[in-house]
DNA sequence: TGTACATCAGTGAACGCGCGTTCACTGATGTAC
DNA sequence: TGTACATCAGTGAACGCGCGTTCACTGATGTAC
């Protein structure tokens, strides 16, 4: 894990593992089938890191809860850009579907989100609609910045560009009838 | 280009692209310094056929327009991977940073879209507020959209993907104090 | 309590692969006088 | 009009590199009788 964090995932080699190790590139092999076992097993470290950032956030209110989960999202980027990379954009880590496994429930902060949006919706501080929909309408909107972010597309301090992604998470939040 | 949408940007490599030229790969140097200069003209090419893409669009409402480049975009990630990654995931090709560059109208199709934002708001079909971050809004939507549907999140037919980008964009208009 | 053996983590050399790039070259085409 | 030379596109062998993976191995630790 401190070679992915420390060198991405381009550079994440069964050798440079090894070396981070202390150990022989080959020791890694006792311990996993392939290259492509230990960097799944490496993903749902990864994963494990993104729940845990987002378990810590406590809010009362829905939608505060759902801005501050947007904003989490964003700095878990910033600041673990491999982890981020093998959460949400390789291929290869165990990957949930939409819609079936969201609709089962499968991403616990997908199933997070859509439940405080259904909370918004019955007490009248988000309009009705599809809560998994919605969801996935402010996952888009903060992955995307994200991903311009990681393109290279933003010269801005991290401070400013939070709050660039806070007021364009604000804006889809109206979009979707959120009061405020 | 040939080769760079067949096989994608991982497998752009010299000797591909000899092989797909029927030329040594010895022969690229002739015309370009290395891999890399290689690369940044594919990847100029690559954004005229966006340009192209985008460019075809005619609407007479402001908004529709806004509502077709969005559409177009993922239709030209989900047609033209390779491409598309050569313009707005690749760093290596020319980068427009946020906001300067944008702001000097560097960026052809965010100054279209700039400039449509800002009819509607004078014509009072968008609430008033700054162009270009509602541009960035828009943008960050679709590109989100996009990307999760490119690290495989999504298993649903074209149609009923493109509809659902269709009404995230919409939210997003809807928040930005779009009419209907 | 002592011995034989299995299990285990890790080693180190080597393999074949694809890559970008170097180098000296060939042969055709254009151009100046 | 003919010749000498420069320019040009492309060749083919070779380089060093990092990679995942194979193979046979070593030496320590645990365990059964």
């Amino acid at each position: 894990m401190d070679e992915l964090q420390g060198s991405g995932v381009e550079k994440f080699s069964l050798r440079a593992v090894g070396v981070a190790a202390g150990v022989t590139p080959m020791a890694v092999y006792r311990h996993y089938r392939d290259r492509e076992a230990l960097l799944a097993a490496a993903g749902e470290e990864a994963f494990s890191v993104w729940k845990a950032r987002a378990g810590a956030i406590k809010a009362a209110q829905p939608l505060d809860w759902l801005r501050r989960v947007g904003r989490a999202y964003a700095e878990f980027a910033l600041d673990e850009p491999a982890l981020f990379d093998a959460c949400f954009v390789l291929r290869t880590s165990v990957e949930r579907l939409y819609p079936a496994d969201f609709v089962a429930g499968k991403s616990p902060v997908v199933a997070l989100a859509v439940k405080r949006i259904e909370d918004a919706q019955a007490r009248g501080e988000m309009a009705p609609g599809d809560a998994l929909e919605a969801a996935m309408a402010l996952w888009g909107q903060i992955h995307g910045l994200v991903m311009l972010h990681r393109a290279g597309r933003f010269a801005m301090k991290r401070k400013d560009y939070l709050k660039l992604c806070a007021r364009s998470v604000d804006h889809v939040l109206a979009g979707l009838g959120a009061r405020r």
